[in-house]
DNA sequence: GATTAGTTTTAGGTTAACCTAAAAATTGGG
DNA sequence: CCCAATTTTTAGGTTAACCTAAAACTAATC
């Protein structure tokens, strides 16, 4: 059905790791992976070329790690592959959280289909899931697992969130003049208002109004706070 | 508990198949076993020089393969695991035998003991599989798979039983001698009776009647018919 | 006992996935 | 703007697990 790209188990792991830490903090790095991995970052380097090469992720020379349509697609694939496992293995079987996590991990990768789509049918069967779309909602402990964790850009912001500053993106001139209006990480950014068009893109930062120029705001990488 | 001898993947996928093979066919191969796995024999070679390391198989130059004893423990623990995975998947899942086994396949190495154990209680709750003493006896479609996969040598063979010429793993003159009198691979062996202290043995092959002393009879592999 | 077919071993390579150490670029403060 | 700290990249290993091709050995027949 799809174009099937065969990632080895170790661009698997690479892939997920970025994805959950898109969802966690909104953006994903090198050291943050390598952490994140319990690999050494050169290592981490040498995978995201792979990705890059697979067009999963679209990275260039020290700049931030995107994930591409692709990638999203794979990585939300292997996330939902380990959630499933994981509720499997600690709902249905008990096992502790611990290994229940550590197993999900190291089966996500070679767990056929079938194997696969028989544990969700069970999970559903037994009320743990629902099916929802071609992914999957989950609804154990009332919390539900949002499959959201593209990068989010300040321009794609909804007027009156509040947001929090993860990276500017752009280098130079215009970084500093973003930095200087004070957008720097972990500033709060409440978003006021925009003009017809979304240009320009009036927001609020530390008690400052400011007033951007929506190709401006599309270089600030938020996350929600 | 015991002296944990932490294998690779595919040295376990090697003992694993030594295992299987010895209770196919009473006797495995380097050639058997890349055929089993899909892999050149020379890699197989590399293996069990690796295995024979280890103190898991004792293996002169040429020379059969035999399991030790704490190579035919691992290797036994390895299959249960896989036995245990398989009618998990299969059974209670309803996943097709041949994707049961592949996933068992992959899956044997990874998981925790605990995600283990605690499939084996399911399985034993739902009736399954039942437990005896610290390996389990499977009881699945009302085939008993015996735990046995030890090399059976022409002394050990109980008066009245018929088996097959598997190796004779001698070599030179006494090799020519048991040959001759026409203990060649596949024929057929009985065992009609032993003088008291089991030395010597009387056989029956091929309608001839011959007399073997002790340590001969210990020299040749045999399986059961 | 010599020959041929088959098996096992050796020799020498490739690849993926990691590593350390050091170089290059970026970030953030003064 | 400059400097120190941090992050990212490069350069140059190592290891496990495979491979092919050829050599060494064994089995089985003539």
């Amino acid at each position: 059905m799809e174009a099937e790209i065969n990632l080895s188990e170790s661009l698997e792991d690479y892939l997920e790791a970025i994805f959950n830490l898109i969802k966690e903090n909104g953006s994903a790095r090198v050291t943050d992976i390598a952490r994140y991995l319990e690999i050494a970052a050169s290592s981490v380097n040498q995978g995201l070329k792979k990705l890059n090469q697979e067009g999963l992720i679209s990275q260039e020379k020290y700049g931030p790690i995107k994930l591409t349509k692709s990638g999203f697609k794979a990585a939300e694939k292997i996330y939902c592959r380990h959630k499933i496992l994981y509720i499997f293995f600690n709902k249905t079987l008990g096992v502790s959280k611990k290994n229940a996590d550590q197993d999900a991990c190291s089966i996500e990768h070679a767990l056929s289909e079938e194997s696969f789509s028989k544990m969700v049918e069970y999970l559903i069967k037994n009320n743990y899931i629902e099916k929802k779309n071609c992914a999957f909602e989950m609804n154990t402990e009332k919390e539900e697992v949002k499959m959201t964790a593209e990068q989010l850009m300040l321009d794609k912001i909804k007027v009156g969130s509040k947001v929090e500053v993860v990276k500017i993106e752009s280098k130079g001139r215009l970084k500093r003049k973003l930095m200087d209006m004070g957008l720097n990480r972990g500033a709060k950014v409440e978003v006021k208002g925009k003009a017809p068009m979304g240009d320009p893109i009036e927001i609020k930062v530390r008690g400052y109004s400011l007033s951007l120029r929506r190709d401006e705001a599309a270089e600030i990488l938020v996350k929600e706070v």
